[in-house]
DNA sequence: ACAAAAGTGTTGACTTTACACCCATGG
DNA sequence: CCATGGGTGTAAAGTCAACACTTTTGT
């Protein structure tokens, strides 16, 4: 390969993740707003260029850190986007991650050295987003959806112990639909991610609500 | 973004797709030759560096075009894999492509201006692959895996009238494991992917099969 | 008529869904 | 002592796995 070679020259790697959270029922997204130019004062998801010397995950990272100040996020990439115009600047393919974290367990930094302030946003109430932003959160939620019952991505929002009453609200919010409280409980409990601490504790409820966890290992099964 | 910092000088993007077929109970792999520096002489997955003119699928199908002669084929992006050192040259991401296309109605172009031979590889013999093609290989199949189940994409298997046993082969090779031929049809009708045609036709039985055809659409159902 | 492969049916064990009912606690 | 949310139970419908049986054809 010609690194002089017109037809690939300049080209750049995004790295961007859309972080989720789950408030009081609401499912909300973190945003940033841009300092400079392109897109300048628009919001946006946390992310930037990859440097050369880190890896994809390791860049991903990087930025949430620097966008936002969130620490040890676990994050997982789902798709990448490269539609020729989605930069104006010039030829920049995006890898793009979502994360979740308990939005009460992290204190964001407002401003920074490239945007101006960051908020997390009801997930029906995004702005309009810089560069194809809006496209890859609409995407990061499908896939959000397909993993909270399929791994212990929740764990993030859950980390040790919860009741089962108090993730189903969660569920709802993040697949925006409502479920039979008894039939929930089962279909949760078959899906083999959590288990029984033989403890109680409250809710909402008088009633003292037994107390889940999420399992260590996770086997997944047969597509058939 | 500054274009001269050495972060981010000379990234590119690679665009390469694991194309499979099935045939005879086999499941095999499309593998190219190397004609240049580096990895001279090694096997690998169809694919190449992406043009600045291009969207990542148009990319990955051109290159397809050009290492192997195959056109009109569908693919779908799984992954990306980026890390720091997976290419010798410079910093390199790969957008990772899976694509089904029945081998018998494609004539694979043997030489091309870097390729020097191409051929089908059964997935259990697998030659060593330069770069890092075998970990995008594993992950293809795994994708490729999942996704029988839930789309149309063994359409290009099928893509006209098929019988039930004729096609439990194919899933048999994919997921490499046996089904009961019973419960396999009601399976497979569950999956509402399929619809009856009304016809018959003959696979390897004395007794004509019932043919059957890939729906016009496929709707997706609810996670829990 | 018989072998071989295709198609249908049955049974028992689970799941799922839509509910009714009981339980523990705070006020 | 009762309202409130939490936990358990049940019956009908549906699915799933392991089978036996019948059908259609070529030889």
């Amino acid at each position: 390969m010609k690194k002089s070679n017109a037809l690939y020259k300049n080209q750049g790697v995004h790295v961007i993740t859309a972080i989720f959270t789950v408030e009081q029922g609401v499912t909300k997204a973190l945003l940033v707003k841009r300092k400079n130019e392109p897109y300048k004062g628009d919001w946006i998801l946390t992310g930037g260029a990859l440097y050369n010397n880190e890896d994809l995950e390791e860049g991903a990272k990087r930025e949430i850190l620097e966008k936002s100040g969130i620490e040890n996020i676990e994050i997982e990439q789902f798709h990448t986007f490269g539609k020729v115009d989605r930069s104006p600047v010039m030829r920049m393919i995006a890898v793009a991650y979502i994360g979740v974290i308990d939005c009460n367990r992290v204190k964001i930094i407002r401003e920074t050295t490239n945007t101006s302030n960051a908020d997390w946003f009801p997930i029906d109430k995004i702005p309009g987003l810089g560069f194809d932003h809006e496209e890859i959160l609409k995407e990061a939620l499908i896939y959000l959806q397909s993993k909270i019952v399929s791994t212990d991505i929740l764990k993030a929002l859950f980390p040790n112990e919860f009741t089962i009453p108090e993730i189903q609200k969660t569920y709802e919010a993040i697949l925006n639909r409502k479920f039979d409280r008894r039939n929930f409980r089962k279909k949760l409990l078959n899906l083999n991610l959590i288990e029984d601490t033989n403890r109680t504790g409250k809710f909402e409820g008088k009633k003292p609500a037994k107390l889940y966890r999420f399992k260590k290992s996770i086997k997944k099964q047969n597509v058939l």
